[in-house]
RNA sequence: GCUGCCUUGGUGGAAUUGGUUAACACGCUGGCCCUUCAAGCCGGAGAUUAGGAGUUCGAACCUCCUAGGCAGUACCA
């Protein structure tokens, strides 16, 4: 019995070859310098803001260059899947526009491109006809060591400080004769393939990351699981071996995290001699804690789940600059001379990403997001606000369908002009800036006066009232609150206020905050008057009677 | 332990690849403006480029040492 006997038993129903796959998937037909990226995650829980850095960089790599992007579907762990996570990961990826060219989507049943299936569970005969290849050749192996054996290696090597793995005299079972294999599968032992390296550890290799520039590795010696004993399904690395090969993915981006897997990769694409793409590894998002740094994580930092965003509501396009400002450090320098364009026309060079890991800069992306809604119209920030409850506060919702024009009125203030007011951070922000306007929300027995004498706020409010007139323009309407000040012993000059308030009960500053609470409740607000004007008459009066009825 | 990577102000980070006072943006802060706030405008503080040694007329950039951080070292990806 030989090596061929091996691979029939081991594989009878694989009949397909790996020439017979390579003739399935076809080269890609592109423009020579098209690249070809995927986003490759396996469904097990949200997505992190680290794989939307991947995803951002993978998309603007493939679209600048009019190549492919495509979503392929790691489950090969079955133990760690999580029900839902592919929709959520297709949900992300529409929310920030970055639909993929090419995927397979099981709840819908959709799928899109001629690689397919783009679900690594599907393709589980292809990665065999591979495996059933290179033991063909000898190049891999049947093992039949346990989980408590390799544990008792482990141990000992990291006892006496050796290397920790199954390599050299650790892979005991990468010589073991034919038959005995068999034999021993046969009465129904549990075995894992491995490859059968040929590295050598003290051998190095130079390796071009595009991100990270040249750097040199030492071969892989390790006899790596490529097949899992529990449902024959690939491991990782043997599927993006595969994968990436069958797909013709030209640039992996991944993070740093797989630097230290670049021998094996290396490893199985020569022995399959198979051209390698093209890596970028992108820095860790890292996070500060306390006096030290640490890789952001889902269950400790909020913001690291890309839930986060949403629910806040972030707008997508601030999302992405903000992304983008860590991907490429002259991303911001080429926005400024390209205000209108798509962030897939920005020439993204790997070389210019950051080596080391950045924290992720919540300030700065709420400065991204405040300059961003300040830019739109009322109408998209209405849509915006809108879709934002639609998901988050249904009550909110409800009011906003049946006040439409009026809360784009609102917010509308001080926006058409040079210089818009920038006080909307997030949509899901907009509701705790503009409840007042709103007599659902709007309670007068709840307003504070703080300092100001009760009797003296009524006086006011019944001496403006005579004067107020909707229909005043805002210089008439400033004019009236300035006669009103001279006429009840208020400062209209601050200056002179400033330099000596005795002759004066308070300023027209007093006045005006006085006129501010009765209708908002609140010290600040946006401009007075334009809301005096969307109020309109009768909620102005009737505020004003609530608060002289008290 | 082993292997690899990284280290410029509070943050992201620039520096034409050794050449004068280390960009820019965010944040912080002072002032102006001023009916509040925000914005805007004009300023300010904040880095002996992790530490040390060497090479050089000259070092953030080159070399060496030290320290620290991160990652991998799974039948997880």
């Amino acid at each position: 019995m030989n090596r061929e006997d091996l691979a029939e038993f081991l594989f009878p129903n694989i009949t397909k070859t790996v020439e017979d796959y390579e003739k399935l998937y076809p080269a890609r037909n592109l423009e020579e310098n098209a690249r070809v990226t995927r986003y490759a995650p396996s469904p097990t829980g949200f997505m992190h803001i680290g794989n939307f850095l991947a995803v951002t960089i993978s998309y603007v790599l493939a679209k600048n260059s009019n190549g492919i992007f495509y979503l392929r579907n790691e489950d090969t762990d079955t133990a760690r899947e999580v029900e839902g996570a592919m929709e959520f990961i297709r949900h992300i990826l529409e929310h920030y526009h970055m639909e993929p060219d090419e995927y397979e989507y099981r709840d819908t049943n959709e799928t899109k491109g001629i690689y397919a299936p783009y679900i690594q569970s599907e393709r589980k005969e292809i990665y065999q006809a591979f495996i059933k290849h290179l033991i063909k050749e000898g190049k891999a192996y049947p093992c039949f060591l346990t989980q408590e054996e390799i544990d008792v290696i482990r141990e000992g090597q990291a006892r006496d400080k050796r290397r920790i793995g199954i390599y050299g005299r650790y892979a005991k079972y990468r010589d073991l004769p034919v038959e005995e294999a068999i034999e021993r599968i046969k009465n129904g032992e549990a075995y894992t393939i491995r490859l059968k390296s040929s590295g050598d550890f003290n051998r190095k290799f130079k390796f071009n990351d595009l991100a990270f520039g040249e750097m040199e590795l030492p071969e892989n010696d390790l006899d790596i699981p490529i097949m899992k004993s529990k449902d024959g399904l690939p491991t990782y690395h043997f599927a993006h071996l595969v994968d990436d090969h069958l797909m013709h993915t030209t640039h992996v981006v991944r993070g740093q995290e797989w630097i230290s897997s670049v021998p094996i990769h290396y490893e199985l694409f020569k022995t399959f001699g198979f051209p390698m793409p093209k890596y970028i590894h992108i820095p860790l998002i890292l996070k500060k804690d306390g006096d030290s740094v640490r890789k952001i994580s889902k269950r400790l930092d909020p913001e690291a789940r890309m839930s986060y965003y949403e629910e806040k509501g972030y707008p997508a396009y601030a999302l992405i600059e903000a992304i983008m400002t860590i991907a490429n450090s002259n991303y911001e320098a080429w926005r400024e001379g390209h205000p209108t364009s798509s962030f897939t026309e920005f020439p993204f060079s790997p070389k210019k990403m950051s080596a080391s890991g950045a924290l992720f800069d919540l300030d700065k992306l709420d400065n991204i997001s405040k300059n961003y809604i300040s830019r739109l119209t009322k109408e998209e920030v209405y849509e915006g606000v809108l879709s934002w409850s639609q998901k988050y506060d249904s009550e909110f919702y409800e009011l906003l369908t049946k006040y439409k024009e009026y809360s784009m009125a609102i917010y509308n203030i001080e926006r058409e002009q040079k210089k818009p007011r920038k006080d909307y951070t997030y949509f899901g922000e907009i509701k705790e800036k503009t409840w007042y306007m709103y007599d659902e929300y709007f309670d007068s027995s709840k307003i504070d006066f703080l300092e100001y004498d009760v009797e003296e706020v009524k006086k006011i409010l019944t001496t403006y009232k005579s004067l107020y007139n909707e229909k005043d323009t805002q210089e008439e309407w400033f004019n009236k609150i300035k006669e009103m000040c001279e006429n009840l012993g208020y400062a209209t000059n601050m200056k002179e206020y400033k330099e000596d308030p005795t002759p004066y009960k308070g300023s027209i500053v007093d006045v005006t905050n006085i006129i501010r609470l009765t209708l908002t409740s609140l010290t600040t607000t946006p401009d007075l008057y334009s809301i005096m004007q969307i109020l309109g008459s009768e909620k102005v009066l009737t505020r004003f009677d609530k608060m002289i009825a008290k």
